[in-house]
DNA sequence: ACCACTAATTGGGATGAACT
DNA sequence: AGTTCATCCCAATTAGTGGT
């Protein structure tokens, strides 16, 4: 699917000078890269080496870098110069023109009724992760870590066919759908490299109380989105 | 009052059976 | 084969409720 990343240089505005001095960033990397900060917070001690240690080919300095430039990034967001995480998703919808290297939304856009835009199995893979993790009913969370594409309103209103589903009578009648998908199965999301090594461990979740599966070069589960704190 | 969530409703697309 | 119609499914919207 058409992830996308804060950490994609795309939008980024602020730092093309300093990037030219280090090794780039690949889009593996910085997928890894998000998936560490998803797992490992602020909270967690020793975080930049953890986070390093996830990310292939990057040293604790770097990410450490890196995660200041995606900062500066938010900031930007925050400050309405940029659109919110996800947004790549949106410009591949025309629904956000690019002018220079700022995005701003496409009038039409706003202006007609929203069509129901389908959710991918990916994203409805990433509801079910973040249900493990933040568990039903903190759709907020749930939006904000896991599916960056949909709003808070519409994981709730996507829980609410989902859980319909679930308990709904004369099963083998129906039409296949989305929500039949009820586990997370680590092969199906397109972040998961394939040539991966499995062999895999336990580390705790930071603030969820769950353990995540996590492999000796890859995540048994990978958020796309992160947070930043303060 | 505001915010977040749930439940119910609405409108539209997709699908398949029935009919010509 | 093409058209019509009923049904299913789903995203979005709206109303109601509870907590702060």
């Amino acid at each position: 699917m058409q992830t996308s990343s804060p950490s994609s240089r795309v939008y980024s505005s602020n730092h093309t000078m300093q990037e030219s001095k280090r090794s780039k960033w690949t889009k593996e990397q910085n997928k890894w890269f998000e998936s560490a900060l998803a797992i490992f917070d602020t909270e967690t001690p020793d975080r930049w080496s953890n986070v390093a240690a996830l990310v292939p080919g990057k040293s604790e300095f770097e990410v450490r870098e890196q995660y200041e430039e995606l900062k500066a990034d938010i900031n930007d967001i925050e400050a309405g110069l940029l659109e919110v995480p996800g947004y790549i998703n949106f410009l591949q919808d025309h629904r956000f023109k690019p002018f220079g290297n700022r995005l701003y939304r496409s009038r039409s856009f706003d202006s007609e009724r929203r069509k129901g835009i389908p959710w991918t199995e990916d994203e409805h893979r990433r509801f079910l992760m973040g249900l493990q993790v933040h568990g039903k009913g903190d759709w907020r969370n749930i939006s904000r870590n896991f599916v960056v594409t949909k709003t808070p309103t519409q994981v709730a209103s996507h829980a609410q066919k989902y859980y319909a589903r679930q308990h709904s009578e004369g099963k083998e009648k129906r039409r296949p759908s989305i929500h039949d998908i009820t586990t997370i199965d680590p092969s199906q999301t397109d972040n998961f490299s394939d040539d991966m090594d499995r062999s895999s461990s336990l580390i705790n979740a930071p603030n969820s109380g769950i353990n995540v599966q996590v492999y000796s070069s890859g995540l048994h589960f990978q958020p796309t989105q992160y947070q930043i704190y303060g």
